[in-house]
DNA sequence: AATTTGTCCAACCGCCTTTGT
DNA sequence: AACAAAGGCGGTTGGACAAAT
């Protein structure tokens, strides 16, 4: 409905712009007095000459008393980047799973920081996903094979008491061309091969079916059923391939964890099964 | 030293949702 | 049910500052 919300810009003679450490100072004393209660009516109650909504930012934002202020952590980083995967650009709701970081912050942080992050490890900072266009495409040939390596080393050094996560060298590679043949046709190359049931699958990995590996140089795609699980039990805007069996989730630094399956073993309790399942519910 | 370019982030804008009448 | 007001959210902007030329 037009006009229906009344910006601030239109209320005549209401300031606008940054804010003096004396409204700072009004602003706080009068909510930790009466609370906010009704923003709009709060700026005449306090005796601020500003419009309620810029007074609401201006608390949420900035002067909130657990606001966290510093640089982000690697686990926030890596939580951030795990729900941005997941919820996309919910801002509000990322910020919900950080405690005392702003929604403000956070999409501050994503765009200046995150979003160049993810295009140069060749990722598309929307889905997730290894960009697929031209220009991409070896950039993401070099990167998946390193990733490859890192993999690899990542899966042997892992804690053996976790055997989910272990790989041999052959299996990343195999994982490694599987996802570059994934950007290529893009779809999901289980599906491009026939391989998206049960039996097809079957064979594919005994080594009955023609051209491909043996089961000893596939991956253990059982690794990938959480994340397949997620994905297909939701309706994530950000999933242009719903059941693929490729995650689509990195790592905050290319050096520490390539693979979310990964990933859950390097972060906290946070990112436990149990955690996004009731994340995205 | 002066100018240009890039980065960061607080704050604004406008749209959507929720709530109250 | 219809409407209006308020709250909430995500996208964008513009000014301050730093780095590069």
């Amino acid at each position: 409905m037009l006009g229906r919300t009344q910006r601030c810009s239109d209320e005549s003679g209401l300031k606008k712009g940054p804010w003096s450490p004396e409204e700072d100072e009004i602003l706080v004393e009068y909510i930790e007095r009466h609370g906010h209660g009704s923003w709009s009516a709060l700026p005449k109650v306090a005796g601020l000459n500003r419009c309620g909504k810029s007074c609401r930012l201006r608390w949420n934002n900035y002067l909130r008393p657990d606001i966290k202020r510093g640089k982000f952590s690697q686990q926030e980083e890596q939580l951030i980047i795990n729900l941005h995967a997941l919820l996309g650009n919910k801002w509000a709701a990322i910020a919900g799973h950080l405690p005392g970081r702003t929604d403000n912050e956070i999409k501050n942080f994503w765009n200046t920081h995150l979003k160049k992050k993810l295009i140069q490890m060749g990722l598309d900072p929307i889905t997730h996903i290894p960009r697929s266009d031209h220009q991409n495409l070896l950039t993401n040939l070099q990167q998946i094979l390193a990733n490859a390596s890192i993999f690899s080393t990542l899966s042997n050094t892992c804690d053996n008491t976790n055997n989910a996560l272990r790989l041999l060298p052959s299996d990343a590679t195999q994982l490694a061309k599987l996802h570059l043949l994934h950007n290529i046709v893009q779809y999901n190359p289980f599906e491009v091969l026939g391989l998206n049931n049960d039996s097809n699958l079957q064979s594919f990995c005994n080594g009955t079916s023609i051209g491909f590996p043996s089961q000893n140089q596939l991956p253990n795609l059982h690794n990938f059923e959480t994340l397949q699980h997620l994905n297909g039990s939701t309706s994530v805007a950000h999933t242009p391939s719903s059941n693929s069996v490729l995650p689509n989730q990195v790592s905050a630094s290319p050096e520490e964890c390539y693979y979310s399956t990964v990933n859950f073993d390097c972060m906290d309790v946070e990112t436990s099964d149990v955690y996004w399942k009731d994340l995205i519910e």
